[in-house]
DNA sequence: CCGTTATGATGATGGTCATCATCTTTGCCG
DNA sequence: CGGCAAAGATGATGACCATCATCATAACGG
């Protein structure tokens, strides 16, 4: 069948979603085109009329899910942000949770291509962080700048070797909590 | 062939020492039983006299390669520890750096078996480094395992975070030395 | 309103994968 | 020293994979 111009850019954006959120759930290898268009409702045959290769999508789907990540951190100040980003809910929440914390093992092996667009996602949620002001205190964007990458891998390394622990070890558990409680600490109290 | 006792268990030893390095590189799914086999100087047919399976030696390998790095921090105190952990060398080392550097995003999506076998390597891990006294004016022992855990999240972030972007970025450059920079002074000054 | 064109379905391709069956060789136990 | 057992080689299995060829349908430009 044919369908209308802005069901195919529907269709399109919706197949980018949620390879999204499957690829955070189970990794790029973890999941094949055919069982992909599946999820998003179609057969595998559409597929390469949308994306030139399986690689092609796994780069707009990091993309997609890195623009995420700074759209939900709107309206959040950096201690919120923050305060859930390293709690046992987004630790649970693989498929919803950040791109960061769930694809970073995997995009370090892929093609320069998809690190470059992992850098520019990470790049953009920096300076939206940079501007909800880290340090208020301190007028040298350079300091701002170098505090909000700390966090921001203080806060991944939380995620990620929390992941990598048995769903309901105390260690999972624990380094939550102490990164949290190290994280929030290192910030400016609030008013 | 048949080979001799301490020669089949010597070859075992190989295949997961091998099995550790190339799963560091490659990832667990990056890396076939065949091509595994191969790179340890064996044809396919003989994995099955080993391992019950690819997942028994991941989780092998898995334990391999995170005794080593505790071996490799032996003779080390806290300060050269993570001078090293987090640089330009071991970010670009993957199959030679940290197991749970390279494999903790993997893991997080293996059973819970390999899980619990990556928590106690990760345990093992930070009692070597707390008794290396991480924060020597403190005698509270919580405290001291507190202050590692935390330390450790954060140099496993640098480095995941790091590998996520290109390799000549000046993202990741910029990651590796604010991180260390950072952890270096949170540590209690060498004397 | 008709022909062009492109979406998406169906099905085939060649490759790779984990796993198993079988065979040969040889160490080791009796 | 002879026969059993097991390591490792060879090869087969069926499942899956990314990608491509083909086809029908229906939107859209003229």
């Amino acid at each position: 069948m044919k369908v209308s111009k802005e069901q195919v850019q529907a269709n399109r954006a919706h197949i980018v979603e949620t390879a999204s959120a499957l690829f955070r759930e189970r990794g790029y290898d973890g999941v094949g085109v055919a069982e992909l268009m599946a999820a998003a409702g179609f057969t595998h045959g559409g597929f390469y009329k949308h994306f030139r290769s399986k690689a092609d999508l796994m780069e707009e789907a990091a993309a997609s899910g890195l623009s995420r990540s700074l759209a939900n951190s709107e309206g959040l100040d950096v201690t919120e942000f923050f305060k859930y980003y390293v709690s046992r809910k987004h630790r649970d929440a693989r498929s919803e949770g950040c791109t960061m914390a769930a694809l970073s093992g995997d995009t370090a092996r892929q093609s320069e291509d998809i690190k470059a667009t992992f850098a520019a996602g990470i790049e953009n949620l920096l300076t939206a962080l940079q501007h909800k002001g880290a340090v208020p205190g301190d007028a040298d964007p350079d300091k701002g700048r170098a505090k909000v990458i700390d966090l921001l891998a203080h806060a991944v390394g939380a995620i990620v070797l929390s992941r990598a622990c048995p769903d309901e070890s105390p260690l999972a558990d624990e380094i939550l909590q102490i990164c949290r409680a190290e994280i929030l600490e290192s910030l400016p109290a609030k008013q």
